[in-house]
DNA sequence: TCCTTCATGAAAATGATTTCCATTATTAAT
DNA sequence: ATTAATAATGGAAATCATTTTCATGAAGGA
């Protein structure tokens, strides 16, 4: 039996049971289309690519659908600023999926890179502790993203 | 004649003008509202602090205002994820306004804090130089946010 | 099997932001 | 100043991603 990474075939099933949430065809289908894309994909884009093997499964699902894999951290959600959500698995098959992205405001092109992380992921660290202490705030979850211009759109402005 | 902060009376008019936009009394009264809320508003906001002394300037107004301002660099724009954006001027009466957010993602309360800062823009710094050389990319904004449950809504969950 | 609960899809509702368009204000040129 | 050209305005209508509603279908437990 071929698996395709090293958490076993159903590695989200468990958490997601454990969280009192059914398993359907709808939802494997939908986090399919995630782990097979391995980058940020909009409701639609999911859509788009759930509909042709699955046409009876509706926007509305997808929504819902995703909703829940960001309440149980199965996913992250991303607003870059075009009006439109993001979702992307927080583990992808080689792991861990930390990256931060790069958007530019003119084209909406998307960057996704890794430099620096390390050095990202001490500071994040630090202030997380920090905060927690300071504000009594329990933190959960981050954002980070540079906005800009890329190669092509750059003089444009 | 009393100045709100030492950058002039009309610090951001020049600014303004050079860009090739008038001076009305709607945005005046605009970045007024901004210059004495300092502090983060959505442009409904602004829109029922400026209502009372001008009621006929229009939601309308306000957005292609913000949308100026954002553009021209008096102003950021903020999402935090409850489905309004957020405006804020760059600069206040004690000079750059530079801070980051905690936001509670129960009761969308957000804490501006300063912690850490320094290390953050020493980081930010960085960052921008060697993606700049590596992606060729203009780095003109970033965002920094900590999503998380508040003292009151932590165990809300 | 029956029953309670969860999941679903289609259509309608929502709500922030944009677009349209006719009117008014502002600037530049004469 | 007066005028001509351009920019700004507001109200209403349009957009459009996301949510809600509601009636129906599927899944698991007693």
């Amino acid at each position: 039996m071929p698996r395709r990474n090293g958490m076993g075939a159903a590695w989200w099933q468990g958490k997601f049971k454990g969280c009192g949430y059914r398993i359907t065809l709808s939802r494997e289908a939908i986090i399919d289309v995630l782990t097979k894309a391995n980058k940020h994909l909009s409701a639609e884009d999911i859509y788009m690519r759930v509909h042709p093997k699955y046409p009876n499964i509706g926007l509305t699902t997808i929504y819902r659908t995703l909703d829940i894999l960001v309440n149980i951290g199965i996913i992250f959600k991303f607003d870059f600023g075009d009006g439109r959500a993001r979702y992307e698995l927080v583990e992808n098959t080689k792991g861990l999926n930390y990256h931060l992205h790069l958007i530019c405001v003119n084209c909406n092109r998307i960057i996704d890179y890794t430099d620096y992380i390390d050095d990202v992921i001490e500071l994040i660290d630090q202030i997380e502790k920090g905060l927690s202490l300071k504000y009594n705030f329990k933190i959960t979850n981050h954002t980070i993203q540079f906005y800009g211009f890329c190669k092509e759109c750059a003089g444009k402005e």
